[in-house]
DNA sequence: AGATGGCACTCAGCCCTGGAGAGTGCTAAA
DNA sequence: TTTAGCACTCTCCAGGGCTGAGTGCCATCT
């Protein structure tokens, strides 16, 4: 009973299944691969294979179901690796070329990898972490919040309020903040700490609060802290969903019904979490229950790192049922992946 | 056979339908209502509400289903506004308070619309068209395009991506816009255009565009046109979606299965459409058909536009089956648009 | 020892049937 | 105009029998 035939076997179960979407049995498999053996001699093949926990049937007298560790062999010995063809290249590169903003150029990537999986797609904001300060607006919003705006050297711009601080003697930090102390705030801060890493910033403000004197100091404090906060490491927190509706159409039928996997796809914070975790070089496979995410048990997510020279800022993927093409999926999040970094500005 | 009785018939198939999801029977009518006549009575009144078009049976034999006319008549007519009740007001005036900024405002909107309905919702981003330039901000990022930085005084921030046009001689543009020129340009632009309204800006443009030599010209002109089509009235293209796992979870079983309707969710343009046609003073109701869009005819549309004062700048609402629970729904739109517009920055 | 053919067994899926239950429409009477 | 009664229709469900696909095991062949 030879070892390489059973992989063969194994992986012909899972080339079938994914196909047919439904068990298959021995008596097919002869007839649609050139195995050289009999019905009979898959069997025991097959019986082997489940004992070894790579297969299961659904009920006695089904064919065999790839479990999720025969998926996992699949994928990391069986599957070759498929590249995507010219025409689907020259797709991704026109239309992401086109996108107009950073917003619209992720949104993009998106659409693309739905369409290209039949799948849903997720895709992570860049980091914030490696970039520098270019230019800092303040706009005033009401007595006691302003606008702080951060644009980064990356062409990324991050908008939060700034609740002001209320002096010690009770009266309003913001209500007398005038068109002018803001204006004068503004170029200080944009004087001081244009082009700056966040890594300088904290000592740059420093001086800059220290400057402004006892009046405003409060106020330029707290923009200060918002802006180190902005940029600091906790802030990797928008996603791009697209192709939800790939979810039901597919008929991918899930034991639970899809409402857990909507679910947890709407949890982005816990999306996020699980991108981030597999956010290696090359793109990573998480095949059913080694996502421990609850909603997500019945799906495998492939997803890949990008970002612009080489290392990566963020990621982004495509979630399916376990039941999935690997290789045209992991083709196309990584083809998305390259273009993306190519694209994207510096 | 009084008309005020066959109304309040059809109102209580309405109020049961809903709850139960089950076609209503003329026993069961009179035994949860007190209608003060017997089951032989209320099938009189049935048969003349089927025959206006207020309900159907989905076969010989069932209970009475209400028609999309038969809701009409419901809302515009039956429906008691049921305001909400204290908690719910507070929980959505301290959650919308918590916001950070206007993306986390109108993501938070949502979310809120989604849980007090229990269905889909659907906020739109705020129009620019009234707003006023506040800053202008340039980034090179290659050197045939730099990225245009347009921040409202309404506290919107809008990025685009600007490709540089090529000079006659073939030069790129780009090439020696070096950081110093593209300051100067900046400059010259916010000291032109601050605080100044759309309506204004071409002609304080072209006075730029004018003053800064020929070498610079075609890269102003460049910027002055993306800032004006930006501030322009095509672009109220956003909107924020929450709730989607509503529509699998709450059961709502569609005619065509869920996925045309999250197709329809997908296709925000259509979406928007359907929005800003709404888009009236207080609340409005499109049921089923009266949707012309495909994957919504089985839904029924609640939105309500918001607007800091008092003048509608953008829409928010709430997607569900035609058998969704109305003057509930309706309340918490509304009660969400006008919190929206109390917290909204001006 | 490994491959094969044969055979008995299991079980989901399908169709058919009959009965139960819910609801209607109609008619005649109050 | 309302009501009671009655016949009729139709869905839903459970039971029963059949079919087909697939397995596991055993004896046999190479």
């Amino acid at each position: 009973m030879s070892e390489e035939r059973r992989l063969e076997v194994l992986r012909a179960i899972v080339e079938d299944y994914v196909t047919t979407r439904e068990p298959v049995g021995s008596r097919m498999l002869t007839e649609r691969h050139r195995l050289g053996v009999s019905p009979a001699t898959i069997r025991n093949d097959m019986a082997a294979l489940e004992d070894a926990g790579y297969i299961a049937q659904p009920h006695t007298s089904a064919g065999r179901v790839p479990t999720d560790a025969g998926y996992r062999v699949f994928v990391d010995r069986l599957a070759e690796v498929r590249p995507l063809n010219v025409p689907q290249k020259r797709a991704i590169e026109t239309f992401l070329s086109e996108a107009i903003d950073l917003d619209d150029v992720l949104t993009r990537a998106g659409r693309l990898i739905a369409q290209l999986t039949g799948q849903v797609a997720v895709v992570q904001y860049p980091s914030l972490r490696r970039s520098g300060l270019r230019h800092l607006e303040l706009v005033p919003v009401a007595d006691s919040r302003i606008l702080v705006v951060v644009i980064t050297d990356t062409g990324r711009v991050e908008q939060r309020y700034c609740e002001l601080p209320v002096r010690p003697d009770g009266t309003d930090a913001g209500t007398d903040l005038d068109e002018g102390t803001l204006g004068e705030l503004r170029a200080r801060f944009n004087a001081a700490a244009a082009g700056k890493r966040l890594a300088d910033l904290t000592g740059v403000f420093a001086g800059v609060v220290e400057s402004v004197g006892p009046r405003l100091s409060g106020v330029a404090q707290a923009v200060a802290d918002l802006v180190v906060e902005t940029l600091g490491e906790e802030n990797e927190e928008r996603i791009v969903l697209a192709g939800t509706a790939n979810l039901a159409r597919s008929g991918a039928t899930f034991e639970q019904g899809l409402s857990p996997v909507l679910e947890a796809l709407e949890e982005q914070v816990v999306l996020l979490g699980l991108l981030t975790e597999m956010a290696t070089d090359g793109v990573g496979v998480r095949i059913g229950h080694e996502n421990r995410l609850d909603g997500l048990t019945e799906t495998s997510v492939v997803a890949s790192g990008y970002g612009s020279d080489g290392d990566t800022v963020a990621s982004l993927g495509s979630i399916g049922p376990t039941r999935m093409d690997y290789p045209g999926t992991i083709a196309s999040v990584r083809a998305v992946a390259r273009y993306l970094s190519r694209v994207l500005p510096n």
